[in-house]
DNA sequence: CCATAGTTAATTGTCGACAATTGAAAAGTA
DNA sequence: TACTTTTCAATTGTCGACAATTAACTATGG
């Protein structure tokens, strides 16, 4: 709901999650905590909240990849019983972020490369073509939303450090907001609700402090540059490009590190 | 597991879920009911076969689209706690087959045109890729259960009565194996588990009996072709162009259905 | 007659307890 | 010592009951 991109807080918010760093609260139920936290669309219930908890705690790395979980373990951490957190735990198995076995447990998922390059094809044939549905169906103003979330990413200290942008929530800002210029209601959800934070989740994982800086940003405003001039078939390009480069330098930087290793050993 | 689509029954029992047609056992509780029914990997838990049963009967249109259905009501029908049968909601909600509302409750989800056709788009993108990639990983022994499949539906009886084939499970699962054919497992479990399921329910909602008849089992043959040939630009072409056309069809049969209806009233 | 407020029945959310299954430690034997 | 068998503690699966919320119904006032 809402136009979205316009002017909204860069809708990091939403993507980054609930921002509060408290994790973990060991007693007392919940409805209380201040009413700053609203806002968020869906926190009616209790298995809502600790579903986002644990997901945020997931992406964040603060529970290990790989690491068992167990639901009295969790159901005392979070404080409150095990109903709800299964339930969590259902919709967490549902977009990827742990793995269940019955009878015996859950861990949390750890990417192997090969799934993570999977990720990035299934990455660059939607992505591909979300730019051309945004191409198609964006309205000027959303494109001005747009071209907001990359003046803002500019005059941001992570860019002028050289490093980072391309590799944190910036970047993910931008890929959102071409998503939901889309106007694809299933390509949002595919994409928004489900892979992004399984590529979050790699952020961390793989400690991707990213090398190549510059590069993505000005793919970027091409992307834009496309999307602005409706040209769809230019925009589809270019995006598969943005994300096929962004592959292979995944790649080639684990290729090196993996020879690194073996180097050493 | 298994080397698939090489000697097995046409996978189409995998993808038509479980044979049994008894759906909703009034009394009982389980773990009974003869044993032909194993082979399923999955049925471990109480939830699990609950879940598969309903996903199964709202495929089918047992449980008619947009009808609310109830927890205390589906609890009776199968004979099982509430516990059980709302993990089962909860994957089917992931699922995309119901829509729940927190506090107020979930109803069997209805297609409108609008997401078919998004949902046709996903596939264009999706199925083009897992076509590109059947072509490049894709063993000579599978092509060959590929090409089996195919003679399979060839001796069919639906086929010969020139309708049916391409809009039922014959069809699905030609598509179903080309996608494992690309070995990419991200796209499996997208097409295989969550979307495929809801085309399926789209040809029982629509009742889409499906005019488009040899046509689509030549296409089917020309991407076999191009797949065993390993040329992965045009087995992605192909198939990008197949289902392009299978959604013309379907939008096609909309709007002359439409047309109709707008001129009887 | 319509609109609004209060009440009530039904459904969903949450909880704690019990049963079933698992994995590993402990005991026994070759 | 190594291997099998048995026991057992821990975790998951399932259940029924209670609390919270909602939607419909009824009654009242304009």
């Amino acid at each position: 709901m809402a136009t979205l991109v316009s002017d909204t807080p860069t809708a990091a918010k939403i993507l980054s999650g609930s921002p509060r760093t408290e994790t973990a609260r060991s007693e007392a139920s919940a409805t209380e905590a201040g009413g700053l936290e609203s806002s968020l669309p869906e926190v009616r219930t209790l298995a809502e909240r600790v579903f986002h908890q644990l997901q945020d705690a997931i992406v964040r790395g603060e529970l290990a990849p790989g690491s068992k979980i167990t639901e009295p373990g969790l159901s005392k951490t979070y404080g409150i019983s095990r109903g709800p957190l299964r339930e969590a735990m259902r919709r967490l198995e549902a977009h990827r972020l742990i793995e269940r076995v019955p009878h015996v447990g859950a861990r949390v998922v750890k990417l192997s490369m090969k799934e993570l390059l999977e990720l990035f094809d299934l990455r660059e044939a939607l992505e591909s073509m979300a730019a051309r549905l945004a191409a198609e169906h964006m309205s000027p103003e959303e494109v001005q939303g747009l071209r907001d979330v990359l003046a803002l990413h500019e005059g941001q200290a992570d860019l002028k450090r050289g490093e980072a942008y391309y590799q944190r929530e910036g970047d993910l800002d931008f890929h959102y907001c071409i998503v939901q210029g889309s106007h694809n209601k299933m390509l949002m959800n595919l994409l928004c609700d489900d892979l992004y934070y399984l590529v979050r989740l790699y952020r961390t994982q793989f400690s991707a402090s990213g090398t190549r800086p510059q590069r993505a940003f000005v793919e970027h405003h091409r992307i834009v540059d496309a999307i602005e001039a409706g040209d769809a078939e230019l925009a589809e390009l270019l995006m598969r490009r943005h994300v096929s480069a962004s592959r292979a330098n995944v790649a080639d930087r684990y290729a090196a590190a993996l020879e690194e290793t073996a180097s050493k050993s």
